[in-house]
Parts: C-alpha cells; structure tokens; sequence
DNA sequence: TATTGTTATACTCTATAACTATA
DNA sequence: TATAGTTATAGAGTATAACAATA
C-alpha cells in the first residue's frame, strides 16, 4: 500500500511530525497571522485585505476587465461587484468603460486611491516584515522564490479551475 | 517616508514583481489549489479539509480536549461542536468524558475512524506531492522547514489570538 | 467567579440562477 | 449562441450571546 518504487521522498516525511495535509495547516496558520498582521494596515480600504488587494491589482497590473481582475483575485463575479460598488462608494476606484469591449468595464484608481495605496504599502509592507521575524533574509529570499514558483505551477497545472488564468489578459 | 535606515530587504523586494501583500496572495493561492487537490481525496470525511484534519488531529496529536482541539484547527468552539457532530455521525470519532475534568470531553476516534485516516493519508499525500511537481525534492523540503518554521513564530507571536497556543495542554 | 461545551441567533461570505447589454 | 456585468435569492460558514454543568 506504500510507495513501491524509489519515489522522491514526500513532503510528509521530510520534517519531523509533518503529517499528511499538514501542508495546508501551516498555509492555513500563516495566512491567518498575515491576514491578522496587515488587519490594522488595511483597515481604511472597504472589505478588508480583498479591498487592498483589488486595489493594489488595479495600480500595479491593470487587469483589461472585471473578469481578468476577479481571476486575479479569486473572486466570483458576483462578489467582486458589490466589493468594487463598496471602493467605488469610498472614492477609491471607478468603472470606466472598456476599451475593445462596450460590455466589459475597466476599472481604475482614482488619484484618492493611489494615494492611499501607496500610504498604505509601507505599512503593509512592515507588518510582512515583522511576520517574517525569525526569518534570516536569506531564508525569507528562499520562501518568496518557492511560494512564487508553486503558485506559477499551480497556475500552469489547473487552466480550468484556477483563479488568475486571465491574467495574460492584462493590459 | 520610505525605510530611513538599512533595514533588511523586505520580501517585497526579494523578487521582480513581488508587491507589498502579494505574500498573502500567494499563500492564498496555493492554499485555495491544496483545497482543491485534496478536496477529492479527503471526500468521504463529513466537513472537507476540516474533518480529515479534525480526525488526523485527533489520531496523531490526542488534544485532551475540544478546546486544544479546536485551536489547533483555528476553529471556534461553537463552531466545532456541530463538525463534531458530523464526525461523530458518521461514527469516525466519539466524545469521552475527559479525564481530568468532568466538564471537558476528549475526542477520540473509533476503530473505523482509525481505518478511514490511513487510507485517507496515502490519497492526501500523493495528492500534496503532485501538488508540488515542479519543485525539487531539495526545494520541497526548504518549503516543508520554511512553512514550519513560520507557522511556529507566528504561533510564538501572537500567544493571545493564535489559534494552536492549546498544543502544550495535549496528551 | 471562571471555564467547558451546547444551543440559538444573527451576520458575513459565497454560490446559483436569472436578467441586460453587447459580441 | 456566448460573454461581461448586475441583481436577487439561497446556502454555507462564522461570530455573538445566553445557558447548564463543573472547576
């Protein structure tokens, strides 16, 4: 019932008391202490660490459409409009139209919410910093090329079922 | 209004393209495509990735109670009750007067349970490896160490609010 | 008085389907 | 016919408060 042949040692077996699933356990604690880290920071963007994500999407990748924008995020259509109504709502961001598309719309930052992003960014910035405390540099290095690779493959692995395949769309 | 001194690089700028709470997207993406690796595997236990995690839990690190049970997992009492529920249904596992302390229950599973988890753990961990094709054997084990490592700070951080500070009561 | 677990209630988030306007 | 976006409804998930039993 094992592995019969000489399969690469698992990820369960690689680290004392690393069970299987325990993998997205400790995703799970990491993403809940990073959401509860940049909590505070985020708190003037509606919805929370989605809304500065959005926002953050908006400015630095400018996604063609809402859809290409919801992917990114992995956000239904159907959530991502009342969170844009809510930015929108706060002056943060606006619909404009598409475009190659009349029925898409486009959505971009207002000067207000440039600004508070960028405000906003060194804040988020330093609770990352500090959640990555006891991390040497080189470590937190090693960490951001694994994360970016595993989420790439993830990306590259599932073109049905994944939440940012739209983003070669962007522009 | 930038980091006035030599601080350490932030993880933000560790890679090209790297955003301030782009760390949390990442860890939310490969967290949303573990869900879905093992959401077929893990079928057959009431409650998804919570209930095989529940039961693996139960089996593997004995909380002596539901409330070290319910910490680990980073769930609410109230919430955990009705999961228990559902576990226990599907007789996986049943509740035993604690003990130490005629108010608490401890969590144990039946021999069914037992059998369930070890068929259950063959599936999820060839599901986690095929999760992290593309990464080598050498990279998954940095990813295995680095994960623990910060999912064990972010636990030493936060002794108020996080949600596994109940793993030193087990047994 | 504080804690464990349960229950009830309400709130949030998400998923499903129907609708419009465009392609 | 298919797609982008909106809206309405229902469902799952989560949080808050009250309660009983025990410490």
């Amino acid at each position: 019932m094992s592995t019969s042949r000489g399969t690469p040692p698992s990820i369960s077996q690689t680290l004392p008391g690393f069970l299987p699933g325990d993998l997205g356990w400790h995703l799970g604690m990491i993403l809940r202490g990073h959401q509860l880290a940049v909590a505070q920071s985020v708190a003037p963007v509606p919805g929370q660490v989605r809304g500065y994500q959005l926002l953050s999407t908006v400015v630095h990748r400018d996604p063609a459409n809402q859809q290409a924008l919801g992917s990114h995020l992995g956000i239904d259509r159907t959530v991502l409009t009342y969170l844009i109504d809510d930015l929108v709502e706060a002056q943060l961001v606006e619909r404009i139209a598409a475009p190659s598309d009349r029925r898409a719309r486009k959505i971009i930052a207002t000067a207000r919410g440039e600004k508070l992003l960028a405000e906003l960014e060194v804040k988020v910035n330093a609770a990352e910093q500090e959640l990555l405390t006891g991390l040497s540099d080189t470590q937190s290095a090693q960490l951001a090329g694994l994360i970016s690779t595993l989420s790439a493959n993830i990306h590259n692995a599932q073109p049905g079922a994944n939440p940012c395949e739209a983003m070669d769309l962007l522009g």
